[in-house]
DNA sequence: TTCTTATATAACTATATACTCATGTATTAT
DNA sequence: ATAATACATGAGTATATAGTTATATAAGAA
């Protein structure tokens, strides 16, 4: 296998990364309907500010979602429309129709075929 | 947001993690065109025989691939059907298409939409 | 049985990263 | 200028995990 293609799982393992965190898909589901502040991203998450900003910087740098700086507030949003697609699959209602112990990946990949 | 999503981020994030990794994204790769045991394996990853049994084991676990004794052989290949398309996605042809440098995101989102 | 081949696994190390707490910085209001 | 609000970031800790080396297990061959 080429160096190439070494670069090219490296990068893609990186994009899986970034999606491979509860706390972050919380955020990008958080996103799904527009832009919202950090506080408000805080508020839906439950998370810590500190522990949500540095998340959103690590979804800013693999390029999923985008920063806008308004006044005293930073608003963030989905960075590239194309991503839409995966937000949804990751983070549509798929969440609300699973029952707590039915295996998510049968729900995540039923929409990845279905949902398009 | 409730337990029933929290628990729902979890089982997705642990999915991604599974793809979060160049080595086993080489291995799934390896896999598009059928089953293969472990030394097959091994040669194509280029990586030890102990690590790359790791990464398989954990596949399976994740229940991206399964695993078929025969003899003193192990073969493995990819569980379902469905993955098929995320195969697609993560592993295709794209990571020869990409030059070094190019954002592998770019590549990989615009399959997303287009393969199908 | 003994040897060889194929695979799995335990012990260990090194590194990455999620989190918390505290503090820094920037913008607006008083 | 001072205070308050919103956000970012550094230091430190804890945990997870990728990797290596050595060994265990299991099946077939001699």
């Amino acid at each position: 296998m080429s160096q190439l293609d070494d670069q090219a799982f490296i990068h893609i393992a990186k994009y899986f990364q970034a999606l491979a965190e509860p706390m972050r898909l919380k955020i990008l589901n958080g996103l799904r309907d527009g832009e919202k502040n950090v506080t408000e991203l805080v508020e839906i998450s439950y998370g810590t500010q500190a522990n949500v900003s540095k998340h959103l910087n690590l979804l800013r740098e693999s390029k999923l979602i985008k920063r806008e700086s308004r006044g005293t507030k930073a608003y963030y949003s989905i960075a590239d429309q194309r991503i839409y697609e995966l937000c949804n699959l990751v983070c549509g209602q798929i969440a609300n129709q699973m029952s707590a112990d039915a295996a998510a990946n049968e729900a995540f990949i039923f929409t990845l075929q279905t949902n398009q």
